[in-house]
DNA sequence: TTGTACGCGTTATCAA
DNA sequence: TTGATAACGCGTACAA
């Protein structure tokens, strides 16, 4: 066909009419005569003209349309999680009014290691950025951002001053559930946290360790559950997935004689693995060993069991970020939500079996 | 502070230099003498000024940086499957020596329905487009993507004519576990296969339905597995899940008589949800019912039992296609790509008992 | 090594 | 309802 691609400019010559005008066929932005659209129409077609140059758009609209999402882990490992892969659909609503997309994007640390042409976050052409689980290593993307002046939305995380965030009660939500296990009437229990830090071990939390834990969410989980019992021991997973879970709960079974009575899990997969640790274990849940979770998602795979569990509102909470950003976008105040988790009686915790 | 963010003519008057001076300082492209360089440095961060903006380079290069990966599916759903997880990262990687990012698309169907300010994959600044599973659904995606001239591959589709594909052998694979299958010893099989068609209900394949297969994955391993067991009876799964796996297990299980010494399930997870299902049933696994996958990723919550499966180069699957997007940009041929998938044995299949 | 001049393709504004 | 004009912010020949 032709050597260039037809502009806007081609189609309102083709259809003699001004630039503007066809523009505006278009755009929509005002009314056009039928006649005159229907010949503007008829001229794209004939140029094999599909619509207004994006890039050009967005340069003239100062809007290219596009959201930026952070993540601090690999893009495979973020959507190992269910949570997140409910928060990403939660945000594709949440920008549908802006008719945006989401870009996926990686922190700034990474980026930097290689000699890769450039990292993405501080050159792609973004109209806001979200970034999820501000710990620490996204500080870095974060004033990357900010910089840039773009507006930024943080998920689980501490942006500080006025940088609208999204999270939940986590401490207050899994004291809530330590609170149901204590009123079931258990005393021997074992907790099995979060990672505690970026690829730490897994291991018992002994003080030292969870002093200085870093990642907000495991530590406000932990602090949840030591409000009920400060004293019991505590192990920290590697990662919060099943395999990780049933690692733990290999552990936390380990010895017949200490063996906790319930098993509070910081997360539904990991909860899903100290079941399976049970089962091998020969313990029958909830009969033998009671078990919680925290999130409510489905664990595919988890039938016939149904988690008791703590039920955190992930796609809304991904949903409230794209809110934010499209009232930062446009010029509204974008507000901070708490979202508050929900109690879910599951069929994995009872109240102890008396010897 | 300012009204309006500074550009890099007002960096280029602040260090008293050109704006095209200014600009080669930022782009390194032509060489400048280091106290210019400093100058102009100084400037830019006196002014608060952070770099080009992506909207005016990209018009100005032609290029956004970013390419669209379209999906036929809810986002959400799209990550549950571990092997699109795996492609993503791959993709990642694959794309990395442009320095572009991944715009998450969904196909035109959906977007038309509500009245979303506009289909995205037609109005996104995209240099290229990778579609995946380009099964009919995705025709009119691909339309669009082309009409507006944008480089396409597609990943586990066909797309016509000269565009690049990456897929998979997957008849000559799955013929090569029913082969391994065949040669334990099985004789009564049944087949657990990949959803036939976007929202069909599960159930068994009858010739009409087995015909009208319009997914190509699932009718080439089917086709596969037919070449070696032509009579077996097959189960449509509802979704490749260990849930849906389950489900299809306990139908295929059901009925102790005719009850089958192998089930061979087109996907790793719903074997890992017919091992379940045969658990549930009081069966052993391999002793009283072989179970065979297909993907040879790893299913979060197995263990310890070890597919036997073929797996799929998914990662690089991904990767092909990122490298097929960058040849296509930098105007080379891009090649199509057809990986070979390797046999995995694991402890899920053995020969059958005599009885 | 630096500067000049121009255009990338649109769209907002305003006047007709 | 349509058209003329002027940016949007940058990169890159080309000349100096």
């Amino acid at each position: 066909m032709s050597a260039r691609r037809a502009t806007i400019s081609d189609v309102a010559r083709e259809a003699r009419v001004s630039p503007s005008t066809a523009s505006v066929v278009f755009s929509g932005k005002t009314p056009v005569s039928d006649v005159t659209r229907s010949r503007v129409l008829a001229a794209a077609a004939s140029l094999g003209y599909t619509g207004p140059d994006p890039r050009a758009a967005s340069l003239r609209r100062g809007r290219s349309g596009i959201v930026g999402v952070v993540f601090e882990e690999h893009l495979g490992t973020a959507f190992l999680d269910p949570v997140k892969t409910l928060m990403m659909d939660g945000l594709t609503e949440g920008v549908a009014p802006l008719g945006a997309g989401l870009l996926l994007l990686r922190d700034t640390h990474v980026a930097a290691e290689g000699n890769s042409p450039a990292p993405t976050l501080t050159t792609a052409p973004l109209d806001a950025a979200v970034l999820i689980g501000c710990s620490g290593r996204l500080r870095e993307s974060l004033t990357a951002v900010l910089a840039r002046g773009i507006p930024v939305v943080v998920i689980e995380g501490d942006a500080g001053d006025g940088i609208p965030r999204i999270d939940l009660d986590n401490r207050e939500a899994q004291r809530q559930m330590a609170s149901h296990v204590s009123s079931l009437g258990h005393r021997r229990v074992a907790i099995v946290t979060l990672p505690t830090n970026a690829d730490s071990p897994p291991g018992w939390v002994d003080a030292d360790r969870e002093a200085g834990i870093t990642v907000d969410v495991t530590r406000l989980r932990l602090s949840g559950t030591r409000d009920i019992f400060p004293e019991a021991p505590a192990y920290a997973a590697a990662a919060s997935s099943i395999d990780e879970g049933m690692n733990a709960g290999r552990v936390v079974f380990a010895d017949a004689a200490s063996r906790p009575t319930a098993v509070i899990a910081h997360s539904d997969l990991l909860a899903a693995g100290i079941i399976r640790a049970a089962e091998e274990a020969g313990l029958r849940v909830p009969e033998d060993v009671s078990v919680t979770g925290f999130d409510g998602v489905t664990v595919d795979g988890l039938a016939p069991y149904q988690l008791t569990t703590m039920r955190q509102p992930a796609t809304e909470k991904g949903r409230a970020a794209g809110d934010a950003v499209v009232a930062m976008l446009e010029e509204r105040d974008a507000v901070s939500v708490r979202f508050t988790c929900t109690f879910r009686a599951g069929n994995t915790a009872a109240a102890p079996t008396t010897d």
